[in-house]
DNA sequence: CCCCTGTGCTTACGTCGTAAACACCACGCT
DNA sequence: AGCGTGGTGTTTACGACGTAAGCACAGGGG
């Protein structure tokens, strides 16, 4: 493939083609040294644009303008900047944390919104949801995609305060996030085909085409199948597991649940 | 990383006697050849055994007491060999075909019986399992982890021919996967923690305790969430979606459903 | 007998992640 | 002013990876 990273104008020869962005650039034009703040959001920009298997520590240099070794003084590989990007991704959700924090309109409305929310930030970046989605968490019962304590603490408090006791609380969590993640993945990769590093645009419809003639129910509905209703469908399915969870809240009373 | 994957002298008592080519082995055992068949089955040995980062085809080479560049006439490349895989893996459901296709118990059974197989496969592969969500389907209508036309085909023969209109049928088949997809990944996610390629022994547990000093909740709750009720949780879960089914399936009778 | 075809082995190339040593700049101290 | 000093980016280097190309050797039909 065709790399075009190195983007210096250069010839081979030039002693001092490096240097020249932070030493001698043209006036004003002086760059900011790195910080890991920078390197994360430079790596969940390329994720976006390029996707996942296109990250390279060297690549990512160059995405900065730098020589790919310099990002280990802001990480400590690759493993780090990944789960770093992830970080940075579970956090914009965290923009204004009174939105999904505040109680006032019912734990109904807090999971509806909290939901629609992470379904938000799945469709802005798909390409890094998978990755939420198959990083080890912090400890072996936080589930993604609600990656994060802080998730968790305001998930659990927003039920136990409205009437959930613990255990219909953490049930509550556990169907949530299976709900969550099993419909985003694949909503996301429905999508997400595209971003892929390698297309292979042409052969693909034929050979659909050709193994269809085996399969007569899955030939007549294919248009059905190819509509994409995940939007319907995700409200459908959320508004579905609420009925449930307020069931089983209501039978979740009967013993001291002391608060 | 104490591995001993490199053992380039004889190995003793290896699974496949080995000759044939091999210059320097002892006479009179003969190595029965590589074929497609072996390669992906022990593919899949292997991921069960070490994971999917551990897999290379270097390694699986020695695996197969074998020089690694040997795969390639079997298999065009690593992703194949992921490909295959995954297909073995998907193929083991088929053992007898009769069992998921025969509709002669109803919809709801047929459901019952093929959520079970899934999950029985998925306990069986947890290292696996990832990888048949996360690999790029036949059609990008075709959903994980009912990878397979010929499971959808198998699906929607179901459904339809027991009352489901098309559009329910499809609908039925979205919200299946769903539910599929994102419990099982959680639950062989939560057990698969150990079979990671890197320990991390220690430290884990010490962070866990200090920064949960800050989710008071999550503190109090966390025997609960430690809790595994995967098992339950999946049939409750199921049998909540086959309610829902069954009431999508009533609502969808209305005009010509030509069938 | 030889040659053909299929199988595994050897060598080689380019890329990857990353350790280690180096070069350079902006500073605070004396 | 000179001079360490520490932080930042560069260079070099190593081992492992996926895989292209060619070699070596087996068994089976002329």
């Amino acid at each position: 493939m065709a790399d075009d990273a190195d983007a210096p104008p250069a010839v081979p020869g030039e002693r001092q083609p490096h240097t020249r962005a932070l030493r001698a650039s043209p006036p004003g034009t002086a760059r900011t040294p790195l910080d890991r703040r920078r390197v994360l959001a430079a790596g969940l920009e390329f994720i976006d644009q390029h996707g996942l298997e296109a990250l390279t520590m060297r690549r990512m240099g160059a995405h900065l303008g730098v020589e790919g070794m310099a990002l280990y003084r802001h990480v400590t590989g690759r493993e780090d900047l990944l789960d770093g990007v992830v970080d940075l991704v579970v956090d914009e959700l965290y923009g204004d944390p009174e939105v999904y924090l505040a109680p006032q309109h019912g734990w109904e409305d807090y999971l509806q919104r909290l939901a629609h929310g992470v379904r938000r930030i799945a469709l802005a970046h798909p390409a890094v949801f998978p990755l939420i989605a198959s990083r080890p968490p912090a400890a072996p019962w936080v589930r993604p995609p609600l990656r994060s304590l802080r998730w968790l603490e305001s998930f659990l408090d927003a039920l136990t305060s409205h009437g959930f006791s613990d255990g219909a609380a953490v049930a509550a969590y556990r169907a949530y996030t299976s709900f969550l993640l099993g419909h985003l993945l694949l909503e996301v990769s429905q999508r997400g085909v595209p971003i892929s590093p390698l297309d292979d645009p042409e052969g693909a419809p034929e050979a659909g085409e050709r193994s269809l003639a085996a399969y007569p129910l899955v030939r007549r509905l294919a248009p059905l199948l190819s509509e994409d209703e995940s939007a319907t469908e995700f409200e459908d399915s959320l508004e579905n597991l609420l009925e449930r969870l307020q069931r089983v809240r209501r039978e979740s009373r009967p013993p001291g649940a002391t608060l």
